[in-house]
DNA sequence: GTCTATACGGTGATAGAC
DNA sequence: GTCTATCACCGTATAGAC
């Protein structure tokens, strides 16, 4: 609040006006939609007008391209992680429940707003560097070699346990599930899912 | 192709008419999504100009509510079966993949519409005899009286363990499985879900 | 950093000829 | 039933004053 003469406050202020509007643009194109939203309406939502949101962010797109380069990180790590563990079928589990476990109330932010628009991810054209959905597919491919019996059914189950996460959210969708529920039943679900895959005929 | 003198094949061809741009706009809406598909590429991808879609349509919001009418009278089915049976805690895995199973190829393009534009079924407002996503909330109710523990964690794994078969769509999404493939995964992991929630602590 | 004003294209939708 | 022509509107985005 103070310290007037170092300017420290003014840039602080406005780093926090460019996570102000990835906070509201994310809550709009989550209840509304990416394309249902208007670059007026998040305008509106901060009570500034539209032209000055084109001085943080270059367009709308590009707000939206900040939004989903803030995930993909924790994909990595599971993926470096599961590399170093011992390659037994025991880690299936492991790893599945380790990122389902990793959903924080936070972090269920960025579920529901992929949720939303499921069309966006593979619409966006991310740089080779940065994709998201292609280390989960990287993930599943490490995984899949450890299944008992390999088939693109399991495979297709094994993709499903790793997405409980989202699907306890989309299932939550509009009934009063607090965060924890939806963490707990898709934990739940996704152990069951892995005990079926484990247990082969 | 003959009995020119009837008229009858001018008006069966008027009703194809309408089921083609149906078709289309089905295909479209679910590939890019309903905000981003204009009625102009609708007219487009039938060989036809956008001002021809009005005479069949009243506009692109009544192809859409005649896209999500289609469907909705097997979910009011099986609820009728559901209170046709015996009310044990078997009914949950018989009526869980009586539902999963419901599902062939056909039934699987209104799925992926569905998924692709998840926001659209409660922004539409149907009329209050035609809803959808309601009669699935009355037989998760249904159903959920024959949990052997009833809480709001094993009731949401319930809702889980019925969208199983949409989960198993998008978690295929992007990916080469099967229409088969799907199903099949849907059904173990439903079926997965479902033992879990009947082998109670 | 935020504002007003504006350019420009695409959108859903309608009118009326054929 | 399909067409051409046209409408009003709203979208993103930019220019330039303050």
């Amino acid at each position: 609040m103070s310290t007037s003469d170092t300017g420290y406050v003014e840039r602080r202020q406005g780093g926090e006006t460019r996570a102000e509007i990835q906070r509201v643009a994310r809550e709009l194109f989550t209840s509304k939609g990416y394309e249902a939203t208007s670059m007026r309406e998040i305008a509106e939502a901060l009570g500034i007008k539209k032209a000055s949101l084109y001085y943080h962010f270059a367009g709308k797109e590009e707000i939206l391209r900040s939004l989903v380069q803030q995930r993909g990180a924790e994909a990595e790590n599971l993926l470096d992680w599961i590399a170093r563990q011992p390659q037994q079928p025991e880690l299936l589990r492991l790893a599945v429940l380790r990122w389902v476990e990793s959903f924080s109330k936070e972090k269920l932010k960025g579920i529901r707003f992929i949720s939303a628009n499921p069309l966006l991810m593979d619409a966006i054209e991310q740089h080779p560097d940065e994709r998201i959905g292609s280390t989960l597919v990287a993930i599943v491919d490490a995984l899949a070699s450890l299944l008992p019996e390999r088939s693109p059914v399991t495979v297709l189950r094994l993709r499903m346990a790793l997405l409980s996460i989202n699907s306890a959210v989309e299932a939550a969708h509009r009934e009063s599930f607090t965060d924890d529920e939806i963490v707990a039943a898709a934990r739940a679900n996704a152990a069951a899912a892995i005990d079926a895959l484990l247990a082969h005929a």
